[in-house]
DNA sequence: ATTCTCACCTGCGGGC
DNA sequence: TGCCCGCAGGTGAGAA
């Protein structure tokens, strides 16, 4: 469920809400993909000043230190002032003063993770490679062409590893690479100017639009209060395969890269 | 140094 | 109805 857009419209839903809010207790359920870090008292007392992303990682800043938090594949949080009893896949609790925030996460592949600063090894490991932020003014397109200049593997893979430019997870590539009329399997490196041009363009719409829509979903993405995103209902090729193309009516095609699917009209994107 | 493959885990839909 | 297979939004680790 959460690329970039989903993990940021789920930021921005309960982000003021919690800010200033004291941790009265905090639990784990089952192991997620990484340790926290901590010990569970050691977070009590602590109050949360502010939530960042990074990419499609969550930093939740407390008074000492800060939480990382990653949705996975199938994570999603829930912030309100009373929840529900645990369910067998909520894996992590923060109590507060100000209301509840839980991760459900039925796969395990999201995590929590206590950092004590922003220089901590644990962070420098896991966001030290990202490369810049898509709406920030930062992904300059010289840059971003550049980058692709230095690689030779299919742009589609490029896009997803996240060094050159975050956030850009399987659906909103293949709806990008529509977008730029880039077939995915095209060495990124082949890519000319006025392409790279297309594309840069087209990340920054495609993500921009789906955090306007409150987040995209193939099934049940939700926000931390609740509301659903509806991204999905404007998909041109993700999901499509055989159905016809939005702009020429040819069958949408798929192809697998590196175990995820890809999706592409075979005649507005060219290799 | 890049690039590629695997692994982690659960649920769901399709085919038999 | 029920079982088995393949597939699903991510990404670090380790192998080529």
């Amino acid at each position: 469920m959460p690329e970039l857009p989903e993990v940021e419209v789920t930021r921005r839903s309960f982000a003021d809400r919690i800010a200033g809010a004291r941790i009265v207790d905090a639990t784990l359920g089952k192991p997620l993909r990484w340790p926290l870090g901590c010990s569970l008292e050691s977070l009590v007392g602590r109050r949360v000043t502010c939530v960042d992303r990074r990419g499609k990682y969550l930093l939740l800043r407390l008074d000492q230190g800060l939480l990382l938090v990653h949705l996975g594949m199938s994570g999603s949080l829930s912030f309100a002032l009373n929840l529900p009893p645990s369910g067998p896949h909520d894996h992590f609790d923060l109590q507060t003063d100000r209301g509840h925030l839980r991760l459900h996460d039925p796969r395990r592949f999201g995590a929590v993770v206590w950092a004590p600063d922003d220089d901590a090894p644990v962070l420098r490991k896991l966001l030290g490679h990202l490369g810049v932020e898509p709406l920030s003014e930062v992904f300059s397109l010289a840059d971003f062409s550049a980058g692709l200049k230095s690689s030779r593997a299919p742009i589609k893979q490029v896009l997803l590893s996240g060094k050159l430019v975050v956030g850009v997870g399987n659906i909103y590539a293949s709806e990008a690479l529509f977008l730029a009329g880039i077939r995915p399997t095209t060495q990124a490196r082949r890519i000319g100017p006025l392409r790279a041009k297309r594309l840069h363009a087209a990340i920054r719409s495609v993500l921009a639009e789906a955090v306007a829509a409150g987040g995209s979903t193939l099934r049940d993405f939700q926000s931390a209060d609740g509301s659903a995103g509806h991204f999905q209902l404007s998909a041109h090729v993700y999901g499509r395969a055989g159905a016809p193309c939005h702009t020429c009516a040819a069958p949408i095609k798929m192809v697998r890269q590196g175990q995820r699917s890809s999706f592409y009209c075979p005649v507005c994107q060219r290799p």
